[in-house]
DNA sequence: CAGTTTAGTTTACGGCGTAAACGGTAAACA
DNA sequence: TGTTTACCGTTTACGCCGTAAACTAAACTG
């Protein structure tokens, strides 16, 4: 986590490129269908497997630094396509983030397991305060912020929600771009966390293959789910647009 | 798998006794915290590893082996708390079916993972027949092919459907009591496979800990995606009822 | 300059999946 | 019945894995 106006002596410069050359080789030996270990990727990095330790505490740690750069890195690209829209259209940027997301899930899948299917203990606060910084999360969340802005979707209020989901949208513990958001209009973090769940079911499904191949390969389940969030977001009269720039996007498979 | 009226000679009794024990301690190992190994398996049957290589090629199989067999059980045991409600009501039976699936799916995270969230690559067709067999597919589509016998609720005819997907519930490659659909009614098989999908993404996300844990705790985010489910399905009218048992299931979580 | 901190090494341990060669015993067959 | 065959398990071995401990050399600090 970086400082704040680091000092960035030379050794500390040293050590952030090191770092850097970790998530760099990881990355690489994952694109090459390799597992991700220690020893491989100290072996990469021309080490030994025991120097790691200086920079990681553990498996664990180290897939869970792969895990979040994976997860920035990609975000990266998702956003990028979605850059061919304006600023000011959110609604066709989160189609087009939607759609890239599923991509790289499907071309991906170990990578997407990864960041997205490892499974993170009751007790590990660490790993689930990292989880709140994901990059993913937060870009998703200020999208649907930003269509609310626009659109004014309903959301419920903070006394129809139940007691214990009050607090989890009033102190997120989940990847969300949330200070910004009015205290009263934290039930908007319900409609996200509500469709988070779709997407993440069906990109789960398909990106595990717990899906007929057909079905994936013709991406209707997804479209399926998708479109079907149009209404709760307010953006029915904007369906036609939506779907065109949907069915672009399936259209263009990544590399097979 | 089995044979037609099996020869059971001593030997393949004495064989099929084996096959249980590998499952019985697997589960066991499982449940205990550790890790599924071939060498604690063999271990703890009283034999070396080399020797499981008689029952399983390798450890991949060893896994689906173990995973299509918790998977049986768990069903076995949504099955039975289901089967308080009479046969003719198969509303209730999928609420409570779904929630027990939940609830198992928290109590066993790693057991949910094995059986569901195990990936399978693209070409592995010897795998993805096996999962064809899922108990648990079975049971939730027969359950729903019950529930539009009396609700009629309405779906996709072919002709509406993409035409991949129509191959695809025509011959379906998921898990699915299917062979009783007739032709022109498969398009129910669509509405199994988004309402699957469905459930699939919030229990996967609350399994696996990609989620607010309170979110978790309350139940929330499982109850209204499930509640968003009545309407298609028919059950608008029996929605009161099917709320209440939906709650009473959610009020009496597992051994925690 | 001396003293300390840091980044790397070597060595070692126990666990993993799995390949190969081999032995004993139970079934199958002449 | 006696011989052959098939099967079930062993031992040994190899190359991975994560990680702990002791040690060295270089870089920073005062």
């Amino acid at each position: 986590m970086p400082h704040l106006r680091a000092p960035t002596t030379r050794r500390e410069r040293q050590r952030e490129a090191t770092y850097d050359e970790i998530v760099e080789v990881s990355a690489r030996l994952l694109a090459e269908g390799a597992d991700l270990s220690l020893r491989a990727v100290a072996a990469g990095m021309g080490m030994t497997a025991p120097a790691l330790y200086r920079y990681v505490a553990n498996y664990q740690q180290l897939v869970d630094l792969v895990a979040f750069e994976l997860d920035k890195a990609a975000t990266a690209e998702w956003a990028e396509a979605a850059s061919r829209f304006p600023e000011d259209d959110p609604a066709a940027r989160l189609a087009v983030a939607c759609a890239r997301f599923r991509q790289w899930a499907l071309a991906k899948p170990r990578e997407f397991a990864l960041v997205f299917a490892n499974p993170i203990a009751e007790g590990d606060s660490d790993r689930r305060e990292l989880l709140t910084l994901s990059t993913s999360g937060h870009y998703f969340t200020d999208l649907l912020w930003q269509i609310w802005e626009i659109y004014q979707f309903p959301f419920p209020s903070l006394d129809e929600l139940d007691p214990v989901v009050r607090e989890a949208v009033l102190d997120p513990l989940i990847p969300a771009k949330a200070e910004h958001i009015p205290t009263e209009d934290r039930g908007l973090l319900w409609v996200y966390m509500r469709a988070w769940s779709a997407l993440y079911g069906v990109v789960t499904l398909e990106s595990t293959g717990h899906c007929d191949p057909r079905v994936i390969e013709s991406g209707q389940l997804f479209r399926a789910t998708l479109l079907d969030w149009l209404e709760p977001l307010g953006l029915q009269h904007e369906r036609p647009r939506i779907v065109r720039i949907l069915d672009e996007e399936l259209a263009v498979p990544g590399p097979s």
